[in-house]
DNA sequence: TAAGTGAAGATTGTCGACAGTAATCAATAA
DNA sequence: TTATTGATTACTGTCGACAATCTTCACTTA
């Protein structure tokens, strides 16, 4: 297993705080869709749901805030943030640019074993797509482009990219992500590991970056026959 | 003015929570380096210095883990973060790619009176490059860059690069930015802006990024520099 | 002298409580 | 019936206190 190696549970308690594991534990309530898109978030619920007091989801929360994935508004609470089009479509602004740098980064830097590993996840999509399974589809892609940003070898990039998606992650809980059109994505994720297996780091920027703007134009098109119900 | 209007302290108060105020706070003390680079962050100290109790503290300083600016060790404490210059390389690497974006998207919305604003910084800097003046120089670069990516139009692009280079400042505190060479600096800035007075996307862009790249290398000509002393 | 040990002090982690603010809803008046 | 007012309730904002942990440093011992 070439990427960084999943911290255990006993890791992740003996060197996180509290908070931090609270922080996942709400990320993952929100990011699972419990947490609805505008809701707000009670404190004292969360408290007695983790079995702490307020002071660490509160501090949760904080860092919440400033990855952008909750809003707070004085007095009155925190909420689940939401992502309007305009938004999505600046994320995707700047998710096209760093997408070419990752398809670069990972042709130069990528290991044969990481390209197998690639082309492993793609066959599965192929075999999700034959089942018309859509949320392993779709669960498949996340663990593609996370792994694509992994294999680029930048540990800042690949913050700066999650960041990101995480917000765009919000937008497609509405279920607008993909426009349906998935079997033609994986044909784009296709072209872009060929590139990256014959290391031709222009090319496969070029394709990545490409697929980041057709996911944008599906992500388009899903929103207006959205607005059209 | 056409940039967006710095908030009243007023405004701030009334919005913005304490522990935002406070992160605000810690915030300018880290990058004013009075909190130095590798420094423990005594919670106590900044309670009784900002005359809140420890809870606010700790909330500002989850946030400011967030964004990086310090990191966390469990029943150790928080330390101002310190930037290797491996990890400068991974930031340059990433904001290359955005500032070729920003270029693009400046040349493209920026309004002439936005254009006269760069043009009037871009004097400045002149002035303070005939009086040596490093740190006025310094201080007026970061206003220009500030500037291009609030023209580009795009709230999240401009979140993801001040986050970003708020990371390279931890570096630059240790005296290594800019390498000497500021009057290199503004020849390119004038290049960036005439493409950008001329409407060509792709040469702003180009040049942009070209002026990252010639950072990059003035930081690390510099941090070889501080490496043999 | 150097290494190990123990206590004392300082600092973080967490909690429960109280004050202040916003939301809710019933009662009243137009 | 609808709008307005006032009281009630629920929740957030902040604080001080205590427990747990780490650090420091004097002391002992080989």
């Amino acid at each position: 297993m070439a990427r960084a190696a999943a911290p255990t549970v006993l890791q992740l308690v003996q060197s996180n705080s509290l908070p931090a594991l609270v922080q996942i534990e709400i990320e993952q309530l929100i990011l699972g869709g419990e947490l609805a898109v505008g809701q707000r978030i009670n404190e004292s619920e969360l408290a007695s749901r983790f079995r702490t007091s307020r002071g660490p989801i509160r501090e949760a929360l904080r860092a919440l805030e400033e990855s952008r994935l909750v809003r707070s508004e004085k007095n009155r609470g925190v909420f689940v943030r939401e992502i309007s089009v305009t938004e999505a479509d600046e994320i995707y602004d700047v998710r096209e640019a760093l997408d070419q740098l990752i398809g670069q980064r990972v042709a130069e830097r990528a290991t044969p074993e990481q390209i197998r590993e690639l082309k492993a996840v793609l066959a599965e999509m192929d075999r999700a797509t034959a089942k018309q399974d859509i949320k392993c589809y779709h669960a498949l892609n996340l663990k593609f482009h996370d792994m694509l940003v992994e294999f680029a070898g930048n540990a800042r990039l690949a913050e700066s990219y999650r960041l990101l998606t995480k917000g765009l992650l919000l937008f497609r809980l509405r279920g607008l992500q993909d426009g349906g059109g998935f079997a033609v994505s994986n044909t784009e994720h296709k072209a872009v590991v060929d590139a990256l297996a014959a290391r031709d780091s222009t090319r496969a920027g070029r394709l990545l970056r490409q697929h980041a703007i057709e996911s944008r134009a599906r992500m388009h098109r899903a929103a207006a026959v959205a607005d059209t119900i």
